[in-house]
DNA sequence: TCATCAACGTCAATGGCGTTGGCATAAGGA
DNA sequence: TCCTTATGCCAACGCCATTGACGTTGATGA
């Protein structure tokens, strides 16, 4: 049984699909990045996905195995977004920071993506190159190996953990959103003194606050623990 | 066309399904977390849990509106396991490191349920308990009503961002995690030198550590800087 | 020039999914 | 006893990812 194998590279000029589109990997994983913000996590399908690039659901599978390595192609995509244009400015706080915050902003601009995409560690080029970027940013400020690694892994784990946090927020469809917002609005507010004092006491402040971002507040927190240790 | 309607209430006896069980809301939760941990997050179907209930697909539908509505149920039985026996100590840092703790424990316990019931709120009672208790340990410690519910939110967004982090690493499919492990070892392990000086130069220390919880470190940061808000 | 071959778009089919209408049955209440 | 209601089950709908087979295209080389 000939099973089917998909080509590493595009050695062959491509034929136009029906309606006259060319395929391209990067193609198929910016139409998909869209799909995903328009239409949320569970509308990228790969029959939706074939229609939108003009093409046949299978055909997507002449270029990924599956849906998985589609998924780890659109996550090594967002780190190209993450990492476009960055330069160091010289100062290695400044550019953790920076860096910290190009991720949870790449993540929250494809917060369906980025719900889907989370913990995995695709090895693939964009997400390396973000990698030998960070490790470089902390061994040029002086810190000994061992401890540009463990920094490394905080800085990565807080990014990440804040930012699946937020994106998981962003990406749940609009009827979830509501349906939680009416939670907050409907069950906190209302809860009584007598089997709720604290809840009660503090309603208006814990409903009015919703969404604003706690990420910056922690990365601060992770660099100064980081220069006490440098001094020291 | 009737609607189906789910009754909230149990008014009246079961009848047992073919298999002779008598179900239960509580019954079907506790199945569903089962089903989680031993057949990942996909495996959880409304079919396989009707088997696995000795009944039909259909009849979970009976006790819950949809899949959905299951997972918010599921939701709160994790605060629930989470806050089982809990008792304030006194001192309110302790307290909030232990409910901190449980919660990440609630969650590293069912990471496939934990991945699934990501930042939605539920407004059930176990849910709502936490929250209470939570913000009393604050308002009990002192904080004036607007520090509590900023310090809340900062505990909340920490330990479920970096529960969820650590639960959906470990609620990956076995075959996801062993290709993940495998890009470790070979993409990272083997990446020269003259392209990638720096993951080259640390490659043994980064692949070395997998998975020792960052979240207990970053909660204790978290408290030192209420302590410090309140003695200012 | 033309045969060969890999690439790749499309079709049809498979087996699974959530969900729902309809029906049969059993438990209480009257 | 009869009626209402809860509830279990069946069959069906439309969706999904995936795959084998088939036809067509373009590049290559003799």
């Amino acid at each position: 049984m000939p099973k089917r194998v998909v080509p590493e590279t595009d050695r062959r000029r491509r034929r136009p699909t029906k309606q006259g589109q060319v395929l391209t990997h990067q193609l198929i994983v910016e139409t998909a990045l869209r799909m995903l913000r328009e239409h949320g996590a569970d509308g990228l399908t790969a029959r939706r996905l074939g229609l939108a690039l003009g093409a046949d659901a299978s055909t997507v599978y002449r270029y990924f195995r599956g849906m998985d390595d589609l998924i780890l192609a659109i996550a090594d995509e967002l780190f190209a977004h993450a990492m476009a244009g960055w330069r160091s400015t010289g100062d290695w706080r400044s550019d953790l920071r920076e860096l910290g915050l190009r991720i949870h902003h790449a993540y929250l601009a494809h917060p369906q993506a980025a719900v889907l995409t989370a913990s995995r560690v695709t090895g693939r080029p964009n997400e390396v190159a973000a990698d030998e970027t960070i490790l470089g940013v902390l061994r040029g400020a002086g810190f000994p190996d061992a401890d540009a690694v463990r920094i490394y892994h905080a800085f990565i784990d807080q990014s990440l953990a804040f930012s699946i946090l937020d994106a998981a927020t962003l990406a749940l469809p609009v009827a979830a959103r509501e349906a939680d917002e009416e939670v907050w609005q409907d069950t906190y507010a209302r809860l009584p003194a007598a089997t709720h004092p604290n809840i009660a006491a503090t309603a208006a402040l814990l409903v009015a606050r919703m969404n604003d971002s706690a990420y910056p507040t922690a990365l601060d927190m992770l660099l100064s623990s980081a220069s006490a240790q440098l001094r020291g």
